[in-house]
DNA sequence: GGTGCTGACTTGATGCGTCAACTAACCGCG
DNA sequence: CGCGGTTAGTTGACGCATCAAGTCAGCACC
């Protein structure tokens, strides 16, 4: 029952924050961190899905928003019409830039201080069993 | 970074279950369970939803769902007209019941049998520390 | 080279959660 | 009494997630 609490408070905590000080969903985050971090700040949506685990319709509707946010823009591939790239603009590029070290800091205060180095070691080995047994097919990647 | 996966999955993955097999959220579950263990299955709203984590207003609309689905009825207290409590009709306890062991089922088959005994008590102790941090003002209660 | 199938998104409707405003009941005090 | 203040709860508007349906490009086979 204390997982109960844990798991529908803390994602809310750090949601909240990020929210508060960027007016940034977690999912958000994911999506422009992702982008941050591929080649050419670009990737094809249902790759970025797969990467912030949600939905291509969920992804869509969000890259919308970031794009008209001007955070990202949209094309299709050269080479199959089909694909869609995302890519990660410079004004979003700095938002994220200037959105990170608060986040980091805030999932630092509650999850890494609150636990000893040795706690830290087990959390992981319990969540990556516990992912495996939800969602299988997806090892402890990332 | 695994902790992020298992932060967002497990919830989506236990309410999932729980939407498919009663049409309930967890929060939906919370409520009507907390009701069910109370004296006389009543209980007044503000106490509630301290018991299911959520705000005044969001249980105001939950119950009012499920008044109208039948589960529970309100009132006004006799000695206090502010306050409202909320009682569990029969159709509401039957319901519960009958929801209740596939997700519980759920649960362990997620956690309980991912885990070792002892990696049950790690978690537990993690879960404790973190929310304490996210939520103070709140013991390990429950 | 059309016809049908699959893959990759996109869109629109619906439902829940949140926030801010509102109502109504009690309390204390002159 | 009656008046301000507080407490308990409700309501409405708005945003995000989800699901089902739709679009549109490639591919494969005749």
């Amino acid at each position: 029952m204390s997982l109960a609490g844990l798991m529908f408070k803390l994602p809310g905590a750090l949601d909240v924050q990020l929210q508060r000080d960027s007016g940034l969903t977690h999912f958000e985050y994911l999506v422009l961190a992702g982008l941050s971090e591929s080649p050419g700040r670009s990737r094809r949506m249902s790759d970025l899905a797969g990467f912030a685990n949600g939905s291509l319709s969920r992804l869509s509707h969000v890259v919308k928003r970031l794009e008209r946010r001007g955070f990202v823009v949209r094309r299709p591939a050269e080479d199959d019409g089909r694909i869609t790239v995302a890519t990660l603009t410079d004004a979003g590029y700095e938002f994220l830039v200037a959105a990170a070290p608060g986040h980091v800091q805030t999932v630092r205060e509650y999850v890494i201080d609150a636990l000893t180095p040795e706690q830290l070691g087990q959390l992981k080995a319990i969540a990556d069993q516990i992912l495996q047994r939800v969602d299988p097919g997806k090892p402890c990647s990332e």
